[in-house]
DNA sequence: GCAAAATGTCAAG
DNA sequence: TTGACCTTTTGCA
């Protein structure tokens, strides 16, 4: 379930849960048992985001994890049961204890290395220190559509499938438009709207982008289907217009949009 | 029991 | 542009 908003709300969950704490680390799977071996006992003490990249800190040592599109962490509060699956690195406090699995990446590293890895990372709508107009700059001069440009890292960091096809019917904008013609009142709105509903993601852990009289109530919840405009809405009415939601592949993933009113 | 799908990325051709 | 990789869940025999 991983985009941008997924991480931030975890590097919280992991701070609030786990720091402070000298930590147990196991990889029951065996694939991390170097990383752990160098960081077991040890208390952590920082967490970090960018974009989706996660940093869990051991004094001069970070893990860096990335979940890619399959993994998940996993955190709760007490004793940790007998490891169930492919747990790659356990965690164990005195008072919780965190199980991740199938990430794309699980390493150790130094500040150095970190600093590298985040300095290849874009703008990231959730950090205080985003810089949007480099963003700008950069997505002004590439040759793909802004649809392939929202997913690109090294231009907007944390955004991925969910949010790109949904930022883009809010701003009324066909993912194909060329990125060259995407103004600065464009970006600024698109930017805007990023900061806006990765920040309401972080906060309620879920990707809900339409407007509240989209959402039809039944027991007082909100239908999973009616927290998104168009993504996995294909061949269903555009909730603006009623033309019906296409799809197409674009960068390597499925594209949602609606051809009648997201025309350019 | 097995195939397919899932909010991601990288390297090879 | 395609395939490989990471793992769990869901749907269909």
């Amino acid at each position: 379930m991983p985009e941008g908003h997924t991480i931030h709300r975890l590097a919280r969950t992991v701070r609030s849960s786990l720091a402070g704490q000298a930590l147990t680390v196991t990889s029951p799977q065996g694939r991390f048992t170097e990383g752990a071996r160098l960081l077991d006992g040890r208390t952590l003490t920082a967490t970090d985001a960018h974009g989706k990249h996660l940093f869990l800190g051991f004094d001069d040592l970070w893990v860096h994890v990335h979940l890619g599109l399959f993994g998940r962490v996993h955190v709760a509060g007490g004793a940790p049961p007998l490891p169930r699956g492919a747990v790659r690195m356990r965690l164990v406090g005195e008072t919780a204890f965190l199980d991740l699995r199938g990430p794309t990446t699980c390493q150790v590293v130094t500040d150095d290395e970190k600093q590298s890895r985040v300095s290849r990372l874009g703008a990231d709508p959730l950090r205080r220190d985003a810089d949007p107009e480099a963003a700008y700059q950069r997505l002004r001069r590439r040759r793909v559509p802004i649809g392939a440009v929202l997913l690109d890292q090294s231009v907007v960091a944390g955004i991925g499938n969910v949010y790109r096809a949904e930022l883009l019917h809010r701003a009324v904008m066909s993912p194909h438009r060329p990125s060259r013609l995407v103004s600065e009142g464009d970006w600024a709105g698109l930017w805007q709207d990023a900061v806006r509903l990765l920040r309401a993601g972080e906060r309620s852990g879920r990707i809900v982008t339409t407007a509240p009289e989209h959402r039809a109530r039944r027991s007082g919840r909100a239908r999973r289907e009616d927290a998104h405009y168009v993504y996995r809405r294909t061949g269903l009415p555009c909730r603006r217009c009623g033309t019906l939601v296409v799809e197409q592949p674009m960068a390597a993933r499925t594209i949602y949009w609606c051809p009648t009113c997201q025309n350019m």
